[in-house]
DNA sequence: AAGTGGTCTAGACCACTAT
DNA sequence: TAGTGGTCTAGACCACTTG
């Protein structure tokens, strides 16, 4: 999963140079030589570092492009994307305040631990058998109504900063605190979306009857390199449920 | 929606060339001059029928290819994709058979009349206000057991054939028989899911208690030109749904 | 061996953005 | 005006498939 994503260690000569060319700037973006919103080296430059011709570069660039990574724009250069998807739940839920315009919920985190995961989220994390992580329940709320519970696991490691932030700091959105305080910038996702029951303390949560459908998202967070940073499953009543997709 | 499936009628020399080509490509192949599965001309022939250089071809070739409308093989050529989705459910349901493997559902026809359809369904097919259509009422099997009750809503115009043939004629999957019976190939799709509750009718059909949470599947299909072809709504069990995305 | 798509080059000119 | 990405060309050679 995500091996697009991952760049080769040792670049691979077999592989064709736009490919090994993309392969060295996904490993450079992901180290940081570029931060989200920057620009990379021009076209040209490119062309020059890597010894090849711009329409090779070009090719590159199409598939970091293709991928999320970069955005380009005619006249100014090529950006490194930063990714926005706290607002994702919108993929799925539909949310709309008092007043009926959507809305972006609130944020509150209720509580935080150091833990041992559960197994699954030990393996999405690729953690050591008896590694602690990080531990976050969080709400998310519209009008003071939760509309969404999270539980959410992070590595030790990389998010220290997170340990010792104070509740209400955290904020509406983890993603950018992610990358203010720890430098982790998250790249990529990969959800998965089943049916569920609500048990009692989720139904008193969301107010909805006991034993109503819910629907639980799972979702693993991984930064550009393909290491996965988070690990969380959100749920929120079904009612609010709502997803496209284009098929071809 | 499926806009950049629609050719333009008068080609704009605004456009790049290569999108200029790659419109009168899906022109062609939505009017039937290359068939599914067969080849369209080569990269070298079609630079010199459109007097373009090979290399906008291929750019013209790659957003096809983007777009799902062909395939390449290197060394065999270029062939127009002929797209199987009646398979799709399973991006949204697990089905097993009793035996544990997963299974292709068995189809089958419980009804057909020629009536009004409702207005979404006349929506979703551009039909004119009091315009008849082919409703099918179709359920899917695993084991002989429902699994999935499907309403099907068909423009009259092109489905003609459809209208006499025998029920048990309809097979497992609808999408070959369009295209046999009635030259009609679905090239696209557009869906919608949402969790809704099990009337007394389809709790008996899915034997799930009266009540229990649904996955509700919306779906209009459209041809290679962007005109829909087919509105069906499916209804399964919630508890076989589950559904993964990549988000970047 | 012939023909196909896949990679790559070295340039030209255009459209857009910043200054 | 200078610099960026966007389009387009005309070729070369490679990798793969088919007869």
């Amino acid at each position: 999963m995500n091996n697009r994503l991952v760049s080769a260690e040792a670049p691979d000569d077999r592989l064709p140079r736009y490919q090994q060319v993309r392969d060295d700037l996904v490993r450079r973006i992901a180290g940081g030589e570029w931060a989200p919103e920057q620009a990379i080296p021009t076209e040209a430059a490119l062309a020059q570092t890597y010894a090849v011709s711009v329409g090779t570069v070009r090719k590159a660039i199409d598939q970091l492009v293709a991928d999320g990574i970069v955005t380009r724009s005619q006249g100014r250069g090529t950006f490194v994307r930063r990714p926005r998807f706290d607002t994702s739940m919108f993929r799925f839920f539909r949310f709309k305040s008092r007043s009926g315009e959507p809305v972006l919920p609130v944020g509150r985190v209720l509580r935080r631990e150091l833990a041992a995961p559960d197994e699954t989220a030990r393996a999405a994390l690729r953690l050591a058998p008896r590694d602690k992580a990080i531990h976050l329940s969080r709400v998310r709320l519209v009008d003071g109504q939760t509309v969404i519970a999270e539980e959410i696991w992070l590595p030790r490691e990389g998010f220290e900063p997170l340990a010792k932030l104070a509740l209400p700091d955290f904020g509406d959105l983890l993603y950018p605190l992610y990358e203010r305080l720890c430098g982790q910038v998250v790249a990529t996702a990969s959800e998965t979306l089943t049916v569920g029951q609500a048990d009692a303390d989720i139904a008193a949560l969301l107010r909805i009857a006991p034993a109503s459908p819910i629907i639980v998202v799972h979702r693993t967070a991984f930064d550009f390199a393909g290491k996965p940073l988070e690990w969380r499953f959100s749920r929120g009543a079904a009612a609010a449920f709502q997803y496209e997709v284009e098929i071809r």
